[in-house]
DNA sequence: GCCACAATGATTTTT
DNA sequence: TCATTGTGGC
């Protein structure tokens, strides 16, 4: 096959780049993923051997799409380290982080987890004003920027006192950690690069190993990353970056953009290539994106640009309220819908904060417009599933008090927070496992006789589950084991809970992922474990129909042929907590990012005004309006639109009442009753209310 | 050990 | 406003 077949010059000079160092600048739909994939196979065409090649995505989904597009090229292609940053460092400390003083059998906790950790430690310091969230995004940044801990932790610009305390909490949670045989993310990235330094051996056998190394998103690497990738590249050299610099919107999660600006001082001869043809959006929606990200500092200037042709103009609505502004939306879909044939998958609904969702669910649940809500409930984080995980990592890892606490009367055992306390107690006495306490249940002071009876049951239950793990059993088959014996499913049934039929239905998905799961190369329980540790979200392929709704951030990577940005309001995008020049800036790529979406047109809409925590607040337009040329927009307001004739059937917008429909009219056409979304029924007089028709 | 009510405090979240 | 978290009584 001709792997250049239909690429533009630049698409080909870096798909063909081979040795030494490169940056591709790769703007918004540019032809990205295709490029990096092609580069692998070309790679591979010149006998390179696939295994040699490392390539680094951020999220599981970019890793699986890539492997599925080689897979397509190449039918025997093997190479299995196409992986996540945390993936590719667990794959690698499972092999060696016994040299560093963990155990092999290790788990992973994720961000929650941590934070409960730090939590429990608080409390049991008694300390009730420090506030774990931020403790924990410090202990992030601390582990991220490889520094000396010590010397991290004095220069915060913090009180004495407070950087002592913080630094203390610091040290036992990570004394916690390593006790509890468990890392954090952060840990993933950094003991990996803690085994590199120490162990030059180990670094040397991954330096041959990775001869090719690529990674994707470079942009939103943190700088354990950066240095991570340094070091695996410090032999040949041959690290092929991708990225865009204008997309980046992680940087309060550490991530780091003047990472770009670290690799060409490292690498002052990498070859560097621009992609700036777009295979997206039209030329309105690239002209719009390139007007609004001018706005920022930059040191390397792009220019998104195709020949796609200008295309529809940008609709710009202006909103009375919140409820007016989504019935603007749902109303355009199902009109754009009916009138151009669009099936509701191709429509988009982009919002600032999960909050704003609700009032577009309830105006597109109104018009039968179905939907679906992109990554506010995921699947990995709900209750009941994290629940059987515990069953299955306490069995894996007998130390993990973290999983115990957690299920030890999940369902209701008539365990509580005092007997935990006896057991947890018994086992730091006599230096035991959570679990192996148990075993001498009998022997653990001022324990009732039914307690012990029960906790025997359990401890019984648990070694049955590891057990099986040990025969490698399938996993499939553990978790049906832990369902029915934990009492789990029959709790549930019993509960009478309204989404108990839910969660019964979310379980059934965990199993059958378990048995999608039995057909990869390593499918023990610890690999299952490890992965749904670092995939926080299923991509199921969302094959239904339906619109989409989601943040501005989980928009990214994605495309729609139709998109909504909505809330585009002063203090709600930019947010209202952002004042700093550098957030200001931020906001606006996210601003890029969002237009950058739309394949064919581009809906922007703000409310006069909102409901925002109870209180009803005016909000300017977003200065991200003023900053797209007025000739790409064509603009509506809610003004300037009087009603000509009140007919039943229209909808109208009231200014105090918000939107709804004219259900009657009366009196000689006197008086109308209007069924107001937010307000209910209501008889007004047409000659005297303050209604607007609604486009 | 469990349940009901009050107090709190609230972007964004690839792993 | 509203969902989550903590406290007090049983």
């Amino acid at each position: 096959m001709d792997l250049l077949a239909g690429l533009n010059d630049k698409q080909k000079e870096a798909v063909l780049h081979i040795d030494g160092p490169c940056i591709v600048l790769a703007g918004a739909g540019s032809g990205k993923t295709g490029v990096l994939t092609k580069r692998i196979a070309h790679l591979v065409d010149k006998g390179i051997e696939p295994n040699n090649i490392l390539a680094i995505t951020f999220t599981n989904k970019a890793a699986g799409e890539m492997r599925n597009r080689l897979n397509d090229m190449l039918p025997n292609f093997a190479g299995s380290w196409i992986q996540t940053f945390h993936a590719a460092c667990f794959k690698i400390l499972r092999m060696d982080i016994d040299k560093l003083g963990y155990d092999k059998n290790f788990t992973i906790i994720d961000d929650n987890e941590a934070k409960n950790l730090i939590k429990a430690i608080l409390k049991e310091e008694n300390d009730y004003e420090t506030k774990p969230e931020y403790i924990h995004y410090i202990f992030k940044n601390a582990k991220n920027s490889l520094e000396n801990y010590e010397s991290y932790f004095a220069n915060l610009s913090e009180p004495l006192e407070e950087k002592n305390k913080y630094f203390s909490l610091f040290n036992t949670y990570n004394f916690r950690l390593k006790e509890l045989n468990v890392v954090d993310f952060e840990d993933l990235i950094v003991l990996c690069i803690k085994l590199f330094e120490n162990f030059p051996n180990v670094l040397e056998k991954y330096q041959n190993w990775f001869k090719y190394i690529m990674i994707d998103e470079y942009q939103d690497t943190n700088y354990a990353q950066y240095m991570w990738a340094k070091l695996l590249a410090s032999k040949d050299g041959n690290i092929f970056i991708v990225g865009d610099p204008d997309q980046s919107i992680y940087s309060w999660r550490g991530a780091e953009p003047y990472n770009i600006n670290r690799f060409l001082k490292d690498y002052p001869n990498c070859k560097v290539i621009k992609l700036e043809k777009n295979y997206r959006s039209t030329q309105t929606i690239l002209t719009a994106a390139n007007s609004v990200i001018k706005h920022n500092e930059s040191f390397i200037e792009k220019n998104l640009y195709t020949d796609k042709g200008e295309g529809e103009k940008i609709v710009r609505f202006c909103a009375g309220d919140s409820f007016h502004e989504a019935a603007f939306v749902a109303d355009t879909i199902s009109e754009l819908a009916a009138k151009t044939n669009r099936e509701f998958r191709e429509f988009a609904v982009f919002y600032r904060t999960h909050a704003q969702s609700r009032a577009i669910e309830e105006s597109l649940f109104r018009k039968n417009i179905p939907y679906n809500i992109v990554g506010a409930h995921k699947f990995y984080e709900r209750k009941e599933i994290k629940d059987i995980i515990a069953y299955l990592r306490l069995a894996i890892n007998n130390n993990d008090k973290l999983s115990f606490e957690r299920i030890i009367n999940v369902p209701r055992r008539g365990i509580g927070d005092k007997t935990v306390e006896k057991i947890e107690n018994y086992a730091n006495e006599k230096n035991l496992t959570v679990l192996e306490a148990l075993e001498y249940v009998e022997d653990i002071p001022a324990l009732g006789k039914k307690v012990t009876g029960k906790l025997q049951e359990f401890y019984g239950m648990i070694n049955y589950f590891a057990k099986l793990a040990e025969d490698d059993a399938a996993v499939a088959e553990i978790i049906d084991e832990v369902l029915n014996m934990s009492g789990y499913i029959q709790d549930l049934k019993d509960s009478g809970q309204p989404d108990a039929q839910t969660k019964l239905e979310n379980l059934q998905e965990l199993k059958s992922l378990s048995l999608e799961f039995a057909d990869e190369e390593e499918n023990t329980l610890e690999d299952f474990l490890a992965r749904v540790a670092l995939v926080q979200d299923i991509d199921d392929v969302d094959n239904d129909n339906t619109v989409v709704l989601m943040t501005y951030h989980g928009a990214k990577g994605l495309e729609f042929p139709i998109v909504f940005m909505t809330g585009m309001e002063e203090g709600v995008f930019p947010s209202y907590r952002s004042d700093s020049v550098e957030d200001i800036e931020e906001e606006r790529r996210l601003c890029y990012v969002g237009i950058t979406r739309a394949m064919e047109q581009l809906f922007l809409t703000n409310a006069e005004s909102r409901l925002l925590y109870g209180y009803e607040r005016s909000n300017q337009p977003s200065r991200f309006l003023e900053e797209i040329p007025e000739d790409l927009l064509s603009t509506y307001t809610r003004h300037g639109k009087p009603i000509v004739k009140a007919v039943v059937g229209i909808r109208v917008f009231h200014k105090k009442f918000g939107a709804g429909l004219i259900t009657d009219i009366i009196e000689d056409g006197e008086i109308a009753i209007i069924d107001f979304d937010q307000a209910g029924e209501r008889m007004l007089r047409l000659d005297l209310a303050p209604l607007e028709k609604l486009i």
